[in-house]
DNA sequence: CAGTGGTCTAGACCACGAA
DNA sequence: TCGTGGTCTAGACCACTGT
């Protein structure tokens, strides 16, 4: 048989492309370096276009490239740690809390969250906006949920939304005692609202995290924050101590 | 103006088409039940089936739907809660693991990991390979790194290899006492390695749990889990209690 | 072997950002 | 206005699973 090497298992050609750009990245390129266009680099490596996508939103999804529509492909600095949990439990809002309130107003949560608040299907709850910047870059956005009767007797005549009375409803919560919380952690894709806040496109994939807060024996408030899944590795740290990983790559 | 609605933002027909498969999902669907195929489906709402397998990606990302080749789509049920974290720290293998070590040999970890470990590049460590099966389903493959100097004097002659040599590294690990922990979450993609065993394709999406086990002041061990995205909801609860969500939906 | 999802092509047009 | 990435099309062939 004059066959050299009878590929066994053909790889996928993108898959191959993007282990080659993949180590091009760590040798060749600096972080925050462009790389040559979509079109240039298909002809480059004999692809088609959308071949050549797929490798590329591999890496991004590893958080290897950042993408822009208008602007180019450029080179993602490591994922940043991002503290979710520690082993005192907090109420949102607490002192070295890193998030911002920016909006209260009445809503009816999703029913998967009426489920957990014990509320029934269609009750208003109030609903709490935040969102989390960390290094100059916004990093996740939160809804707070919080039922009335977890804060009893709030004014709603002055200031009935905005970020005063969500500091406000933050502040009566800080009031009740907190005696557990539960953390749930799961892969989602951004909706349209908070696509636009975390400066991505809708859909763009988030690492969901669900907190249940508990005092008084009962659900007391749920949060669901979504975080950038591409520039962010979440650290549940016993200590603040930092998980470094990834392969070192320059600074430009 | 005879203009009724000029879109001032076209949406995706991909984003749309998600919507309606999703909304289609909760209400005409049970669990388990298999969808038209790829060409029918996207003929039926004309588009492309490049157009149609857009919205299906979504949606087998958001754990909605399962695709598999040579066979169908198929609706998923509601993602698994699988416990990551508990309040107390344990080694790995202790009593009441869910963990099934598979194999164990010795190998140069990734840099990431030697640089948290605190050997030289290239240094060879223990590494022990586990499984992890939740309700008769591999949701995690995981490494665990362990080096020499955290379980020394490990009789290197008998059981070299295999799960029993696996077992026998966990043992001494439990000798040690644990000062505690630390964990990552990030998003990543599946090794060929890992799909496999994860029975996905490689590059599915996958989240990436890190771990540090600290004793002595040391980094004694690090483990790297590998779960499955699109089935898995990672719980980090203080107690052993489920949140419970998602919308409802009703078994075939 | 038939039918499924997975990969790939070579185009086209659109939305957005910066100059 | 121009160049970028984002969307979309209408095909083709391949790899896998079941019968």
């Amino acid at each position: 048989m004059g066959t050299t090497q009878l590929e066994t298992v053909p790889e996928p050609k993108y898959w191959h492309l993007k282990t080659v750009l993949s180590e091009a990245l760590d040798s060749e390129f600096s972080v925050g370096e462009i790389l040559p266009n979509e079109r240039d680099l298909a002809a480059r490596f004999g692809v088609a276009r959308a071949t050549l996508r797929q490798a590329l939103e591999q890496l991004e999804l590893e958080g290897r490239l950042q993408r822009r529509r208008g602007v180019g492909t450029t080179v993602a600095p490591p994922r940043m740690g991002v503290a979710v949990g520690t082993e005192q439990h907090v109420w949102p809002g607490a002192a070295g809390d890193t998030w911002q309130p920016t909006d209260c107003t009445m809503t009816a949560p999703p029913n998967a969250v009426a489920a957990i608040l014990e509320t029934a299907v269609g009750e208003q709850v109030h609903t709490v906006r935040r969102s989390r910047v960390s290094q100059g870059q916004p990093v996740a956005a939160e809804l707070l949920y919080v039922p009335e009767s977890s804060v009893p007797g709030l004014p709603a005549v002055d200031a009935p939304s905005g970020a005063a009375r969500a500091r406000a409803v933050l502040r009566r919560l800080q009031g009740l005692s907190l005696e557990g919380q539960e953390r749930a952690v799961e892969l989602g894709s951004a909706r349209a609202e908070d696509a636009k806040e975390l400066d991505r496109l809708p859909g763009a994939p988030v690492l969901v995290v669900t907190t249940r807060f508990i005092a008084e024996a009962r659900t007391a408030a749920v949060s669901v924050a979504t975080y950038r899944a591409d520039t962010c590795r979440l650290t549940f740290g016993d200590s603040g101590v930092e998980i470094h990983h990834g392969p070192e790559r320059h600074a430009s």
